[in-house]
DNA sequence: ACGGGTTGTGCAACTAGTTGCACAATAAGG
DNA sequence: CCTTATTGTGCAACTAGTTGCACAACCCGT
């Protein structure tokens, strides 16, 4: 039950299309919350017949068909409502565990080179993160809204920087092909 | 598509009744993959169709009405496959970190509570990972199935190491409730 | 022996997310 | 101009997970 919230917090920090949001997803918002553009434009249309968000009047009318979304004060306050309600915490699910899991039993062969393309991946993803430290979050910040956005940016380091390392580790732990375990 | 491989491994590692799963699943399967004894059940009643795992004898004929259930060579080989096959990690989405977002936008009015909460939550966790580390991995570990096993319930007290530390310092940079910021 | 909790199994309906496709409008290239 | 690529919007069908309920059997106390 998010993803409109998602899209709400989305839209309050700039008014978008459909288009803008789906591509806002893909970097931002989506490192948390991710959405392809068939969600987002399903979820606008009931985001707008619910009264929580209204289509902002083309300027250029009709021309390129774009339709921007602003929210309303009954959007804002549905948000501040679910901001500040009490959520457990969804179960996880990590399917990179559970194959380390199932491979304890049936034996790592054919792992290695998925975990090596995992690394990467997240090494790419903790160096964009700090690339974005870098370029918004200099030194010496004030506001709040920015210490609570550099906040939830710091978290996505943290967390890329525990699986570089742990897939770091768990490559080294890795038996060689001779001595793997193989059960019948 | 990895409940019915979490449920081939929690059977590898031991063949077990419907319940004992959910058990199962609720203690140390569950902690990267969880699920209700409603998918569990459902899953068994497939994997069995498609040939991969079979219900044992009852010891004890009719008696408790209890299903015991064995992973055929067929479940073997394809947790083997799946294991080994390339995966895409699955897109994240982490609800409180999107709420601390929405909040750096609608304000922490309410927040801080449920903070709280998830904090003391995290901490529990990580106590009860701590606690069976100590019990099943002691020091001086030896084959390559234990060290995998630890290896993922490394990655456990990790992860929420990290939420008990990250949900610490943002309940401390919160701001007091006089200048918090409140747009209108 | 009977009423109430616990154990164990399961169906049905719903919700959220994913995948696959469609199609109009405009921009870009020959 | 005419075609092709890209932009922008959206529906439909499917899959995985969740919620709510049902119900038989056994176990225990009175």
């Amino acid at each position: 039950m998010s993803l409109p919230h998602a899209i709400l917090t989305a839209l309050l920090e700039r008014p978008s299309s459909g288009l803008d949001l789906t591509r806002r997803f893909d970097r931002s918002i989506g490192y948390f919350w991710s959405a392809t553009h068939q969600q987002i434009y399903r979820e606008l249309g009931r985001l707008e017949a619910e009264g929580h968000i209204r289509a902002l009047p083309a300027e250029q009318p009709a021309r390129g068909q774009k339709k921007a979304y602003e929210v309303l004060p009954a959007g804002r306050a549905e948000l501040a409502r679910w901001t500040a309600a009490a959520q457990d915490p969804k179960p996880h699910r990590d399917a990179m565990l559970l194959r380390l899991r199932a491979a304890a039993v049936v034996g790592t062969a054919g792992l290695e080179a998925d975990l090596r393309r995992h690394l990467e991946l997240h090494r790419r993803q903790l160096a964009e993160y700090e690339e974005i430290e870098e370029r918004d979050f200099p030194p010496g910040e004030d506001s709040a809204q920015a210490r609570l956005q550099h906040l939830v940016l710091r978290a996505g380091i943290e967390l890329e920087t525990f699986w570089t390392r742990w897939l770091t580790e768990a490559l080294a732990g890795l038996p060689a092909a001779e001595d793997r375990p193989q059960e019948p």
